[in-house]
DNA sequence: GATAATACATAAGAAAACTATGTATTCTTG
DNA sequence: CAAGAATACATAGTTTTCTTATGTATTATC
């Protein structure tokens, strides 16, 4: 069973750390993906992931090329410079947030 | 500025936490509570607090009782014994989450 | 006396997810 | 070889959860 509703407002994201780190992906190549290195917590339906996928790119973050692979079409997506940045400030605005909430979810009265 | 997206669907949470922690408190207390203990981050808004609280007391895991300081009223929360089991395993979940996006926002491509 | 802070609440709207549905190809397995 | 699973995209309708805006009222501050 999945976690999706703790990653919720996470999904852009991580999906901008996926093609970060792979460079050049489609969308059912980063579904997958991001199954895989969560240990099967965050499988992001397709009806999360392609609305988030066109958002990323309609904000110009991303740009997209359909390939023809035989007879099947697959979109795949990278970076544009400015989802590059716009990736490692959310990544880190991130990182610090979870950070932040581990240390606030391991409070104890003692502390404060 | 908050930080408000970043906790999206942890305020049920980081509410039922702080009144693990503080016994006893209303609203408006929670708020400011919060809004310490995460530096400014997190400015729950008065639309997104009594709602949430008002469903954590419908879903049985808070009671409720208004109290008069004065001429003014305060409702104050506890949790309930139910309350108490979901605060447990809801703050273990969400402290396992936060552990696992920091090593998946960490990932190099020569780890995975 | 005006403004900010305290204290509750709800309504309308937006964002982001989910479920369901649709289309089509390719692989696996009985 | 037929059926079902996996691959691959997409959108529509619904729900959840937040924001913004509004309302009421008391108390503290300047």
């Amino acid at each position: 069973m999945s976690k999706n509703h703790l990653y919720k407002g996470a999904l852009g994201t991580v999906l901008l750390k996926l093609l970060e780190e792979n460079g050049r992906m489609y969308g059912y190549e980063l579904s997958k993906k991001a199954l895989e290195l969560t240990n099967g917590d965050l499988d992001i339906t397709e009806g999360a992931l392609y609305p988030a996928l066109h958002k990323l790119e309609a904000d110009g973050l991303l740009t997209s090329e359909s390939e023809r692979i035989g007879n099947r079409v697959r979109k795949y997506y990278s970076l544009t410079q400015s989802g590059s940045g716009a990736a490692r400030s959310r990544i880190a605005e991130l990182e610090e947030y979870a950070g932040n909430l581990q240390k606030f979810l391991n409070l104890k009265l003692s502390n404060g």
